[in-house]
DNA sequence: GCCAACGTTGGC
DNA sequence: GCCAACGTTGGC
């Protein structure tokens, strides 16, 4: 069992939408490093849900549905994709800047590689933001 | 809107 | 294979 987190922009593919739709193929992703993040999913890994750009904080949880495949929106095939479905939104949603203030945190792959899309999360570090989110 | 960080491209 | 130029991401 393993953690992760994924970023988007909300006002491109919002918590709502993914709700909404009851799932999500995580799709269009073009960074080798995020790439090698979403072939290490394992179906039933949990996955944060992260706001960037807007709000800039997790506001729910995520489960892999479906472990990697060939990305359908390109020949390529270097990328591939998974798929996600929400397993529930956070009573508290957790910001950026409560992750930077929280010491226990600070080797979070979202702070140290701040442009990454695809991060890994400790189990330690999983169950510290969890607990933030209640 | 700015800019730092960082990934990619392409000339040599 | 190096590195400068350029493009993109994302926090602020």
């Amino acid at each position: 069992m393993n953690y992760w987190l994924v970023k988007s922009e909300p006002f491109k593919y919002s918590w709502d939408d993914f709700v909404k739709e009851g799932k999500s193929v995580w799709d269009g992703v073009r960074n080798y490093q995020a790439r090698n993040n979403m072939k290490a999913m394992q179906k039933g890994d949990w996955v944060f849900f992260y706001h960037s750009n807007e709000g800039v904080e997790i506001v729910g949880l995520a489960e892999v549905s479906k472990e990697f495949y060939q990305d359908p929106t390109t020949e390529d095939p270097r990328w591939v994709v998974v798929e996600l479905k929400p397993i529930k939104k956070f009573p508290k949603t957790v910001t950026l800047k409560a992750m930077k203030a929280d010491d226990r945190l600070s080797s979070l792959a979202l702070i140290k590689q701040s442009r990454l899309s695809v991060t890994p999360v400790q189990k330690a570090e999983f169950d510290i933001i969890l607990s933030l989110t209640e």
